[in-house]
DNA sequence: CTGAAAGCGCTTACAG
DNA sequence: CTGAAAGCGCTTACAG
């Protein structure tokens, strides 16, 4: 004999079986205070037999609760395209929490100047916010703003970037080790067998540097793992202007012929122009991020391959996890790797960033 | 000077402004009959305003309102493991949607039986169903069901496969012809550069082997357009026991030196399981679906590329699809193709279904 | 064609 | 510590 009262049973009957009102009900459902541990139990008891789901409509119909989060991130700029999908991400979890009474602020601040990062934390401090969401690029000031979050229990989840052992709820982002050792992969199976690759980091912040060498590292390691007979040099570029990238490969490229060019972030157009500018069309190049320039760069065959890791999507699902947290009190996975996806001339057009 | 009146205006501010009662908005509201033409004129005009935006916790909580939706795809077996995933799409969205009032439904039937497609057909004609998921499988079985539903105006998605120009709702599933391009794009960048290339189809139902042949299609396309020097075999093995596929197997691999093979549907793993036994290692394999067996064959090096299009998300977007068509009024992209996902051993670690 | 009332399953003060 | 009542913004009969 089983019951079947999923969705029927309500406060309704679980105070009549209790033998109290409604409102006492209310008040161990919601773990507030003011209920005797016997009739507390009494009514735990009951709900756990009636296996109880609380009615999503209603609650929401009849609370008048306001959660807010607050979002920071970079700002989109020209030299920061990139940061365009993760907005839209937010905005879009925004949107449909929104009937929630969930209401999200975004933050931004320039991923050139420490300072516009810290006094977009100190108004996230000031606004008494119930959940953040945050890009940790700067690792010093994200540690000293999160501790301040930590103390006052607010939950937090990182996107794009981690700080180990920092992160008080989830990260939401790559694993930049993999994302490298899969471009090295794919490296490995390119003509000829043989083959000498040129890895590019193009960077001029210091703090962001960390990334690239992180795929740098999952990309060389490949090849070490894999007795492959790659030979692999790099250079790192520090100036992320044109006339400055254009001198530098005119340098390493006039030392000896490449097969193959990885370059471990989205700047992968800049070298993509410079390909095309010099007709040099018999170099593989590799790259990072579903940005318009890269792939009008994949379109034209001079850009082979991108690796993307659904940048819209980190931001959805940060928001969605706070949400989840705070909201439906579900468990968190504390680190969501996004999928590693390859991008190619002939997918693009399917691909959902 | 704005109004800002989003979420607060509800029907009783418009019956008051309307000078009538709430009943006679919510009639205009919902498009029911039996209200004048001037009053409905009125309170359209109030409602535009106003941009009034219904409460859909509300909504949900008073109406009693509840909608059925049916699905028919194959059952699950050890030989079509492939649909497991879109049933979990479908599960999912179910579970999702089932506090909105929605029931789902499943019906399956058998690949190698068109009978058991016609009985699932006439169980969901007989059970008055407000939306239906279909794998279209059988095209002539498929059609007729389709025009009865036609006539019945309940809305129709198709998963998987499409019948172009029947479909009434819109068709979920892949681009089966850019699939075969894709993977021949990605045979193009496999070392040697000039090199042998087997195609092999296994399927023993007829009407499945349409699909085949279309990504056969988008494959040797690739080669043509692009002036290869790839030299294109291809074979059809029309059991699928593994007795016959190693003769078959035995019977080509004896005639000619190939450098790459290439299988058109998920029945890839039952030719690595034929390299393994035969220690072949110097042909590069690749074929279709993040399938158990596959990833293991992915995983030992067997089997090099897969190419996936989120059987999961397939039925998960079918059954929101009928919810967004029938309770959001939304309207529907026509054809909604799935991304083609390019799996390696690198890679499948983070993929999602 | 229109209105007034009850009710959906919760939460929120308020009273004791 | 507990209860009774009002109300969230809709929809649903029912009455006229």
């Amino acid at each position: 004999m089983e019951k079947k009262n999923s969705g029927t049973v309500g406060v309704k009957e679980i105070a009549r079986l209790a033998n109290v009102s409604i409102g006492t009900v209310d008040r161990v459902l919601n773990n507030r205070v003011g209920v005797s541990d016997k009739t507390k139990a009494k009514i735990l008891k009951i709900i756990e037999e009636l296996n109880y789901q609380p009615n999503i409509f209603a609650r929401r119909l009849a609370s008048k609760k306001k959660l807010r989060f607050a979002t920071l991130i970079p700002k989109v700029s020209d030299e920061t395209k990139y940061w365009e999908a993760p907005l839209n991400g937010i905005l879009q979890a925004a949107a449909e929490i929104k009937d929630f009474g969930i209401e999200v602020i975004t933050f931004f601040f320039d991923q050139n100047d420490k300072g516009t990062f810290k006094e977009g934390a100190t108004k996230i401090k000031a606004g008494e916010f119930d959940g953040i969401l945050l890009a940790p690029m700067f690792e010093d000031e994200s540690i000293a703003f999160i501790e301040g979050c930590k103390e006052k229990k607010i939950p937090l989840v990182f996107i794009n970037s981690d700080i180990p052992g920092h992160n008080n709820l989830c990260y939401i982002g790559p694993n930049l080790y993999q994302s490298g050792y899969l471009s090295a992969h794919i490296v490995n199976y390119l003509s000829p067998a043989k083959k000498k690759t040129l890895i590019v980091n193009i960077s001029k912040e210091i703090d962001l540097h960390h990334h690239l060498l992180r795929k740098e590292e999952g990309f060389r390691n490949y090849f070490e793992q894999n007795g492959s007979t790659n030979e692999l040099t790099k250079i790192d570029i520090q100036q992320t202007g044109y006339a400055h990238i254009q001198q530098k490969l005119n340098e390493q490229l006039a030392k000896d012929k490449y097969d193959v060019v990885f370059v471990t972030n989205s700047r992968v157009s800049t070298v993509a122009k410079y390909f095309e500018e010099n007709n040099i069309k018999d170099i593989k190049l590799i790259g990072y991020d579903f940005l318009e320039d890269n792939i009008n760069y994949l379109k034209n065959k001079t850009i082979d391959f991108l690796v993307c890791q659904k940048p819209q999507e980190q931001g959805y699902k940060g928001i969605m996890s706070l949400y989840d947290h705070l909201v439906l009190n579900t468990s968190i996975e504390k680190e969501q790797f996004m999928p590693i996806d390859i991008i190619t001339r002939e997918n693009y057009q399917y691909y959902s960033n």
